[in-house]
DNA sequence: CAATTAAACTAACAATTGTTAGTTTACCTT
DNA sequence: AAGGTAAACTAACAATTGTTAGTTTAATTG
């Protein structure tokens, strides 16, 4: 399925957005990126909203669903963790430049905006509830849940700074080593008799 | 000792760069959050510019110089690390406004983008070297020490948006919590015999 | 070939941007 | 009371912003 030209467009102002963030990216920017004129944008798109809004969302939604799977999966807690983690260098890896617009400029979605933080608190309450599920099961340690759960997340919303620096390591891999640290830590000695 | 009206400006400037970033914050917003007209603002600093250059590269220096001590003190390595917890907790509960800042709008330095670059590569080839040293002394797992990196300090950098939630936990207890699952991890089963 | 259409163009708009110049106000020190 | 000063003000500027209207170009379709 080849690119349509209002994809194209969307594909550079993400690149440009993630260089400089939404509002510091101009329509004449983002024309001459393209190699045309800022009014000839408008033949494709809306609005510069729009761009940010078409970005943001699809890439949310697909966490969304991403979710949704991982939580039907009867699976142990820390499995569904592992998966969750490969979901975000999957996704990540697809759309770096995207993943900035939906890390950094969520806030100036407008219209949008509430429906877009409906979706990020309710992946992070199934978020916290793997984990508990997890420490209720003695599969976790039981410590502060939202510790976990938001240094966890923090590096897998990092991973779009991170991942084009790292081309020639493979998804694949790169999950297993980031989970591996992630979950069991870099502490070489003994940690738990059990 | 009291704060000067050009502190306070950027203090109230450092809180509008995080809800909605340093280029999406006019002059006007700055002025209306001070209750003063945007013109007087600049009885006291020389460019919105300067305002941004201030708030990030004096959060920089402060880094660097914490991470001069800790590389003098003769610690073991995953001390070592767990000071770099303490002192990233440390100054982001100073300073959460300015964190965000650092971490969202370094692009936007300017003349100083080059100086605050050096100092950013710096830290990191520090804090790579401390890991990779602790894995020379086997006290660290000897996998990529890049993704160890990314990681630990992926959550690091994080914890501006993150403390002001959380406003009832000590620096102390969450640097202790911290470092318990940053360099341990969340799995409860044994790690290594040895 | 004629008609349509996709996608570019020029020109312009009203609003907003950071910033400057010059002035006024209110307080402190002599 | 006089003078100085810190910090506000009004008014305006030149540049840039997102966007619209109307037009031209080039390719595709009937």
């Amino acid at each position: 399925m080849v690119e349509t030209r209002k994809e194209e467009i969307i594909r550079v102002a993400a690149r440009l957005f993630k260089e400089k963030g939404y509002s510091a990216v101009t329509m004449r920017d983002l024309a001459k990126a393209m190699g045309i004129k800022a009014a000839s944008l408008y033949n494709h798109i809306d609005s510069k909203q729009d761009i940010l809004k078409t970005i943001i969302i699809s890439l949310a939604e697909e966490f969304t669903a991403g979710m949704v799977t991982i939580l039907q999966s009867e699976i142990s807690s820390l499995n569904k963790l592992k998966r969750i983690i490969a979901l975000h260098v999957g996704i990540t890896g697809e759309n770096t430049d995207g993943m900035a617009s939906l890390n950094n400029d969520w806030m100036h979605l407008e219209e949008k905006l509430d429906y877009y933080l409906m979706l990020r608190i309710n992946y992070e309450d199934n978020f916290r509830k793997i984990i508990r599920e997890g420490i209720a099961a003695e599969e976790i340690v039981d410590k502060d849940p939202d510790i976990m759960l938001f240094s966890i997340l923090s590096t897998l919303r990092s991973l779009y700074i991170w991942i084009p620096d790292k081309k020639n390591l493979d998804p694949l891999q790169l999950s297993h080593e980031l989970s591996a640290i992630l979950l069991n830590g870099i502490n070489k000695k003994v940690k738990k008799i059990s």
